[in-house]
DNA sequence: CCTCACATGGCAAACGTTTGCCAATATTTG
DNA sequence: CAAATATTGGCAAACGTTTGCCATGTGAGG
């Protein structure tokens, strides 16, 4: 009785709130089989008589039927979903992994679940619970997650880390020891002495690995290397960095990456202070803008589709006993990308 | 027997695929209340009495229990799920609107999917049928979907678009009337008597909005308005479309978007061509990079991520009996953004 | 003609939740 | 103190699939 007061308002002519979707039963009732038959017609083609599975998709099409993915998912424990997980989905470094994601993954028939962690660990954690029960794996570009988390998400879920590494997870790494010693040849070829580091966010590990690099190398060319920051990695904080290089009266900087190279590109204009005439400056990513800025900018590029892509890639060839597992770090070439923003050191023909 | 065999590595004592994760119905049990309860004690606080709410809560926590979205999903039938379509994740454009959507979708605890038509309307369709039963609801961005196509979608799925308008199927937009009328007033008051479009995608409803908006405050202001085109929306079309603005000997061209607009300053800067001096050149969306090329672009702004994070609101607050509805538009401010690359008409004080 | 194997389709039990309904208490009311 | 009413927890039926197992039919080999 309470159902009929309840229902009213549907049960009288008002349209239903959506046309109701098709199912598997509805399409095995009108074809005249079990909706075994339907799923097998979809999923196991050998398994049922050609001409039976001809009749079902014929039905299955004029009810315009589609297969609930949700319900597939729960029955088989496959969800044919992968989540990847950046810390800024704004940021262009991170539309280039997201891109070759994306290709990799609809090239494999599956659906991509995007999150952006907006530059926290805890947020980050939060998605990867939350998302962790619903999809069949986890990309998670520059995680700020501790070692330990990853380990035990990693215990959950197949993971696959970019451009960060973790004991006994499978990661995906741009060649950072080759790619600072070209910046350091690069700069020392100019005559340059010394530089400058200006480092982005502390929990950064691609961070830490490019001032680890860039230490290395300009120790093996003789020349000094300091280092400011952190900055944040994005153009607003190049203001501030600029400031910081001018006062301490560096000949060149090598920035945490382009997005606040360019900030201080602005700011040493808005300043008077040529470059490369000044000062070089160099970054890391070769993001979209790069190569249009004022001067066009020197950096490190990074093959960031084919991150996003390999990623993908190895998350699918995981095997199904990866416990404990040592994974070898996958690592992806850079190339030192020379524009206008480098140049001789001053003073020097 | 079969069996036995197929699964002997596995029952051996190999560690198993992955820990397996804890279920309503392992945290029931070891609470010792009833599956029912478990649920209640998170979806429905008040349904449960506060000390076993905190109990099963404390036990849910120690197995490290999350909730499965999947069965949640099927059961509700909701998903907590919205997707969002792009013609091109790597557009800076779209990345505003992904930053919008994806902040309004996770204030309201919801999930994103994201969706990468490749610019093209049969890997939209494609898209919209493979998830649609698995979310609560759609935003296409820039779709390409004919009418049809969309009143269909619209009936299966909540759905709002974005710059684009169909008929019974709500949307936002970019007042373009107001906003191609600033351009059209700006290169007036520059003198200008004329100016050609360079027009993008055919099938793109913002482009033909431009276009005519362009053309209705040409004639108002008495300017002569050309068109070229089509062309891609994106820099490296921009040589092409700068080649044929020289050829036209135009004083001024706007461009389908930025990023046409920026391959258009390059190029003309590739043959010498003084911009502003020779020829003024505006874009569409004051994207990033927008500022910082070279000269820095006059552009019309949209608040992409407001237009994101808009539509987001519009899908969530869509009635539940919106069959055949009309809805009114909703229309986002646009804003005329003058930088360095317009200026007076070539020959005039 | 009998047996055996194989091809094909159906039955029914999962998968992990939510939720309508009812039963058992606890609490209020008359 | 009885009766009415809240409050609380449990039972069991969904949700739309997949899949192990069984039943039937068909053709081949002996």
């Amino acid at each position: 009785m309470a159902n009929v007061c309840q229902y009213l308002p549907y049960a009288a002519d008002v349209p239903p709130p959506a046309r109701r979707r098709a199912t598997i039963t509805d399409v095995a009732r009108a074809a005249g089989v079990a909706t075994s038959t339907v799923s097998r017609a979809f999923t196991r083609p050998g398994r049922v008589n050609h001409r039976t599975r001809a009749h079902v998709l014929e039905v299955a099409e004029s009810l315009g039927y589609a297969p609930n993915p949700t319900a597939q998912a729960l029955e088989s424990g496959r969800s044919n979903t992968v989540a990847l997980v950046v810390p800024d989905i704004t940021n262009p470094y991170f539309a280039g992994v997201i891109k070759g994601a994306e290709q990799a993954v609809s090239q494999a028939g599956l659906t991509l679940v995007l999150g952006d962690s907006q530059e926290s660990a805890a947020q980050e954690e939060r998605l990867v619970r939350r998302l962790g029960p619903a999809v069949d794996g986890f990309v998670l570009s520059a995680s700020r997650l501790p070692d330990e988390v990853l380990r035990r998400a990693a215990e959950l879920n197949p993971l696959v880390l970019v451009n960060r590494a973790s004991p006994g997870v499978p990661c995906v790494v741009a060649d950072y020891d080759h790619g600072t010693r070209q910046i350091v040849d690069h700069l020392a070829a100019l005559g340059h002495r010394s530089f400058v580091f200006l480092g982005g966010p502390a929990e950064s590990w691609s961070g830490a690995r490019r001032w680890a690099g860039l230490q290395a190398a300009a120790a093996d060319a003789g020349l000094d290397a300091g280092r400011f920051g952190p900055f944040a990695p994005d153009r607003t904080a190049g203001a501030a960095a600029a400031d910081a290089v001018l006062a301490s009266g560096a000949t060149a900087v090598v920035a945490h990456n382009d997005m606040l190279a360019i900030g201080v590109l602005s700011r040493l204009a808005e300043r008077g202070v040529d470059v490369p005439g000044e000062i070089s400056v160099v970054g890391f990513d070769d993001v979209f803008g790069a190569d249009f800025c004022h001067p066009p900018l020197t950096t490190l590029a990074e093959r960031t589709r084919d991150a996003g892509a390999r990623a993908i890639e190895s998350l699918l060839a995981l095997p199904p006993d990866r416990a404990g597992r040592d994974f070898q770090a996958r690592v992806l070439p850079t190339q030192l990308v020379v524009r206008r923003s480098t140049g001789p050191r001053p003073g020097r023909s």
